[in-house]
DNA sequence: TGATCTAATTTTGAATTCAAAATTATGTCA
DNA sequence: TGACATAATTTTGAATTCAAAATTAGATCA
């Protein structure tokens, strides 16, 4: 008999999974308009595709509240609001804090040099004030660190609560100062990788979300009250 | 004019979001065998409608991993896993400290009083040894803290992984020694909440889930090899 | 003019339909 | 018999269709 068994077998994605995937970035890219209704009709063309895989992947994205179903009024595409910034972070502060926690017990030498190397790149891109670039590798840190904590039930959970927290964060232009503060930050969490002192990983990045917290709730009330007196 | 506006209007929950509230109980009593595949037909049949809300909802429930979607192979009720368990524990374990945490900052008397009745009444499962009602209660306890924590993100995702954990909960049956253990475990839970001690009752929510985690693990290694020796 | 009611249109929700894939049943041959 | 190939059936995925609801446009009247 052949022992050709590929533990698991190549998975054809569905169609409304390739839609959920499609849909993510246009949403945290802003390219569909917070606040505005999800063009059902014009997204079918654009992806060459019947209203029945669209809207499975619509409740799939709601349930992940990137968007709101208004029942025979249709989808809208959530707004970040301060509210739910507030609620969030905290709740992403606690789960990268135990990412970093688990990521110090198992991660391999290899993971973490892989880290290094992102983070100089990072202070490159701070040197070049390259806030695109910046974002970017940020955001791989994390996501290298998660996956060093190996376990995918928090990968999930986190990425679901970063994505709709993207959005903001992605347009939120940070201070002078803010900046600088992120980098000594990051300059700790790679120091207790490195240490793999996950006590202090964890609270270095649960203070790293509050401060991001912060800043992502003044540029929103910025954003609000452009009006409104200092 | 009239000034009748009702904050949040009466929400009639579409028909996918009824399936999938009451597809959640099916799949948590093991209604829906766990491994089996979803019998769509039946489950049409049974509902009175057609297929397309229902695969709505299928979509819906697999994205919070109650099933398992196998492209052209249909819907698959998720078994909970060894893996599965060691992966959501500790996730839960954090969210749930940190709904402790919350809760501390801004919990009312009235729903302390709330807690304590709950608390009461679990006791009084206990001696009777009244296991349903005792999960049950328990069940409420935690949802109750969650609550005072005001925090819908973390409520809604403590709740999604809860619930995947339930039907191993459910079943597992507890030996006398960790039900003891777990009720001594709840009446520093409740102390720690009348003293409003966000710190030590994060602590102990947290280590009540890890007992929680060690207990079903027990059970679910015993199910799967019932014939291996001690 | 503008407020209100009614009719036409569009959009939404869900059933039905249809093609493609998988599964099961049947037949063939060593 | 049993391994394999082929045909029939069932199931799945997705487009289409249809009814109900919401929105828009138009008409009426104070």
């Amino acid at each position: 008999m052949m022992q050709n068994a590929p533990a698991q077998a190549i998975t054809r994605k569905s169609l409304h999974q390739e839609l959920v995937d499609r849909l993510q970035p246009l949403i945290i890219s802003g390219e569909l308009t917070p606040g505005s209704k999800v063009p059902e009709k014009l997204l079918c063309t654009r992806f060459g595709v019947s209203r029945t895989p669209l809207r499975e992947a619509l409740k799939v994205l709601a349930s992940d509240g990137l968007i709101r179903l208004e029942p025979n009024r249709g989808a809208w595409v959530t707004l970040v609001t301060v509210g739910e910034v507030e609620e969030v972070f905290p709740v992403l502060g606690a789960l990268e804090a135990l990412s970093g926690e688990l990521a110090c017990k198992s991660i391999t030498t290899d993971e973490i040099n892989a880290v290094r190397r992102l983070h100089a790149q990072m202070i490159e891109s701070y040197d070049t004030r390259d806030l695109d670039s910046y974002f970017a590798i940020n955001q791989k840190i994390h996501r290298a660190i998660l996956l060093a904590a190996r376990n995918d039930t928090l990968t999930t959970s986190c990425q679901a609560l970063s994505l709709r927290m993207q959005r903001a964060r992605y347009l939120a232009n940070m201070t002078e100062g803010r900046w600088y503060a992120a980098v000594q930050e990051h300059e700790n969490i790679l120091k207790f990788l490195i240490d793999k002192d996950g006590r202090r990983l964890a609270r270095t990045l649960l203070d790293h979300m509050e401060s991001k917290r912060v800043s992502v709730v003044q540029w929103l009330e910025a954003q609000n009250e452009p009006s409104e007196p200092v």
